[in-house]
DNA sequence: TTCCAGGCGTATC
DNA sequence: GATACGCATGGA
């Protein structure tokens, strides 16, 4: 990777990157864009602010931030070390595809932490961004940053009631339950196979098969984890209804972040 | 006002 | 196993 340390910043070079494509596109729901395009959020309880230096060759600023931070957690979370480029060619063997990584070029899967990304996901059902926003936010404020499943092992659906999120609240509170005894734990979920973490995921209540695999390809980054709302079972019966092509076999779920933003795009809502 | 939001649990057949 | 319906909340 190529980086350069100025002072307090650093400066980073990765041409497959655009920051609200990858940073306000429904995956995270920290982050926030700032006036002048730059956006501020966090790894768990690390903030960043981060700045598009160059669009044109694809540098970006990272602001107030250490090389010591930058080894040890953002290249891990904005999954530096893997070539999007890559993939981008590998699945552009599809026409459909490769349309798709045309219009969404900048697209990266964040790897977040495990349970922020569980418990965000089960806020996230039946629910838009700004409110699932909102919830996080309440939820972050209350705690002084992103409360572990230590720190939330004593809530209930009524001391929750501060979120304001509804039915969701019991499920938040099951999941926190599960993983605090240890019935569940996110190392046995980290190692376990799609087909088996997504069945151990589905014991918590509130958790199906759409919040368990945006849980699993966001928050435990398996690629092959591929989450089907209404806009990707559109992309199905319109594109592939005989199943995804064989270029998407393992990485089912990037390709479904670029197929998520095309068919919403041809669909006019973006 | 009514509708809907990156779903899921439950009842019913 | 398929399908219908309610669910908390608040923005559009």
């Amino acid at each position: 990777m190529d980086y350069s340390v100025k002072g307090n910043d650093i400066i980073i070079k990765q041409p497959d990157f655009e920051l609200s494509q990858t940073l306000d596109c429904g995956q995270a729901f920290r982050w926030e864009e700032q006036a002048d395009g730059s956006f501020k959020g966090a790894f768990v309880n690390t903030p960043l602010h981060i700045s598009t230096l160059d669009i044109s060759d694809g540098t970006f600023i990272l602001h107030d931030t250490t090389e010591d931070e930058l080894l040890n957690i953002w290249f891990d979370y904005f999954d530096l070390g893997t070539d999007y480029g890559e993939i981008k060619r590998t699945l552009s063997e599809d026409k459909t595809l490769k349309k798709a990584c045309d219009f969404a070029y900048g697209i990266r899967i964040l790897r977040q932490d495990s349970w922020e990304a569980l418990s965000s996901f089960i806020i996230s059902q039946n629910n838009n961004i700004p409110r699932i926003k909102g919830i996080i936010g309440r939820l972050v404020e209350h705690y002084g940053g992103y409360p572990s499943i230590n720190d939330m092992a004593d809530e209930t659906a009524e001391s929750l009631g501060f979120l304001r999120a509804g039915f969701r609240a019991k499920y938040l509170v099951d999941a926190v339950d599960k993983l605090y005894r240890g019935e569940l734990t996110i190392d046995s979920i980290k190692q376990s196979p799609l087909y088996e973490a997504t069945k151990k995921l589905m014991t918590i209540k509130g958790v199906g098969p759409k919040v368990a695999s945006c849980a699993l390809l966001f928050g435990f980054y398996k690629t092959d984890a591929f989450p089907v709302d209404v806009w990707v079972k559109r992309v199905m019966s319109e594109f592939y209804p005989n199943g995804l092509p064989e270029c998407t076999k393992g990485i089912e779920g990037i390709a479904q972040q670029y197929l998520f933003h095309y068919i919403r795009k041809l669909h006019g809502k973006v």
